[in-house]
DNA sequence: GGTACCGCTTCGAAAATCGAAGCGCAAGTG
DNA sequence: CACTTGCGCTTCGATTTTCGAAGCGGTACC
């Protein structure tokens, strides 16, 4: 069985409960944010979704509608689409503002050197 | 290998190439939200980033910061602990509003249902 | 020399994810 | 009615990712 994040809850990282450690928890699972995205101003079938998401695997967009589910961020209307509820829908809005830092992040590092990055620095300096 | 996901570059689940589609993907990885957020407001050696994440693997940390370096997200100061980068700042900025979200998310799950979550449409309605 | 940190790698085990196949159902078609 | 089509979703073996204990080489201090 697999623990879905909620907030007071023990989650991966942390076990203090803190809200906002579960939403991290639930927000690093693979294809979360993805899902936001596509319910940003739609609602969606399971196929469509899948579709979207260029065929992700049925089985964790299943696992993962679940989890939305009982966060409460993603419902089903009575076409038994998938919708943002309003807190997802408040969640979403406070993403949206990731597309604009992502369009200045692809100018800045279309201006970068390609390939290799600053190698690592090997140890600290004496405390 | 694997594939770091930067603007431009095909990733999982999009080979459009935009933008967004690249950091939803960056974003997605486990830990790579919760080490943007213990980065939030002071730099850290890798062994302390690690301890605030209750241990996470070295192995791990150690991937996640060469993702995020490549993406020009998070670099090393002179004393070799890691920190953000200018945009790297800006991106966090964007996600400090998840705090608030995730404590009013808090005060309405305890207020629900403790346990199953209503079930799922069985299917859709006619087009 | 010895101790104590440090950044980070290695590698086998465990868990998450993938993806092709397909089930059961409802609605539409002839 | 039989047949097809599309749907939501599950199953299950293969692949990929993550875990985590151990430990290496280095610096600093004693």
């Amino acid at each position: 069985m697999i623990e879905i994040p909620l907030p007071g809850k023990s989650v991966r990282g942390s076990r203090t409960g803190r809200p906002i450690m579960a939403l991290l928890d639930l927000l690093g699972r693979r294809w979360i944010l993805r899902i936001l995205w596509e319910l940003r101003d739609e609602s969606l079938g399971f196929r469509a979704l899948q579709a979207r998401c260029e065929a992700m695997s049925p089985s964790v967009l299943s696992q993962r509608l679940r989890d939305l589910g009982r966060a409460r961020i993603v419902e089903q209307d009575e076409r038994a689409d998938y919708r943002l509820t309003a807190p997802g829908a408040r969640l979403l809005a406070a993403l949206l503002p990731l597309h604009n830092w992502a369009e200045n992040w692809a100018k800045s590092a279309t201006s970068l050197p390609p390939a290799g990055y600053s190698s690592p620095k090997k140890r600290s300096a004496p405390r």
